[in-house]
DNA sequence: ACAGTATACTTGACATATCAAATCTTTATA
DNA sequence: TATAAAGATTTGATATGTCAAGTATACTGT
């Protein structure tokens, strides 16, 4: 067989992925860690971790006042547990403040503090690098196609159905 | 703007990525998540996560005596604590056992049992539809590409440089 | 044979993801 | 208006990923 392909002979299997589509969706997992990998060892120059810059920047997006807890994991689509102890950690290190709101007492806004719009702004750079730099094997028509490939599998454009 | 993509969208961000790298960066990890989620409500039903099935799925691929927890940690790439503590708890479940080796006592050859070779068969099905199933909005060929670029990206044919 | 180093793990500590179960508020209803 | 039902979070418990340190065992050079 010579379609034994990069990612089989990776993780040393013995034999191929039974299809296409097995190996196809490991090697996007596997892709995506080696990715947040590199994002992490950006963003730890300042302390933080990638999560946490992710919240910053939603925050730092976000008006003066912020954004309600679970605004913030729609936007991360997370679950909301995560973001209150992020934003927990946040808060420890003095880059972004809670703040219940007044009119609705069930809400709670985070907002991100001055100091944590210095640390976002410091990794922005670095970071759209790192971005540039993971995705420089590709030139940019490959990238828009690799976007749009990745659209539809999020889309789910056929059936996403999982069940046997 | 008329390329303000999908993921753009989707995580409701006002103005679009600053480049075509950072949205395609951004949009592999969500992509590589929403996969993961959807593996993760197949193996569930077998009461194992996604990396248990991992690992019960390179120890029923290696011989009858199993393979050394750091040579399951290559093949998973991950950190080797996190073996340590993943093959507790398939112990703690009798889909796996331990045993040291006699020849060279530091090395610990982990294996499956004849429980997790029932369970990760039971799954092996489900798990091969689920793949088909989330790639199906691609067609063969697309899927093929795909491969191809994750495994350039991850072989980072360029520049992975990533410090500023 | 013995110190020094390399191996192969295991432990400890912290960040995060996820589910289930509280809490506190606000809304809708009888 | 007391009650039930919803909404927005927070807590608790477990699984995982990762780094920094241990621990036990094997190998090397002298």
């Amino acid at each position: 067989m010579s379609t034994i392909g990069a990612l089989a002979r990776e993780i040393k299997q013995t034999k191929a992925f039974r299809s296409v589509s097995e190996e196809a969706a490991i090697g996007l997992m596997r892709t995506a860690d080696v990715i947040r990998r590199s994002f992490s060892a950006v963003v730890e120059s300042e302390g933080i971790t990638v999560q946490q810059y992710n919240v910053l920047r939603i925050l730092r997006g976000a008006g003066e006042r912020g954004l309600p807890t679970l605004e913030i994991a729609d936007r991360l689509v997370e679950q909301a547990p995560g973001i209150t102890r992020m934003i927990d950690r946040l808060i420890a290190k003095k880059l972004a403040v809670r703040d219940r709101c007044a009119e609705d007492r069930r809400i709670v806004y985070c907002a991100i503090t001055g100091e944590g719009r210095k640390v976002v702004g410091r990794l922005d750079d670095p970071m759209l690098h790192a971005c540039r730099s993971a995705l420089d094997p590709l030139d940019r028509g490959e990238q828009r196609t690799l976007m749009a490939m990745l659209d539809a599998i999020r889309a789910g454009d056929a059936g996403e159905t999982t069940e046997l």
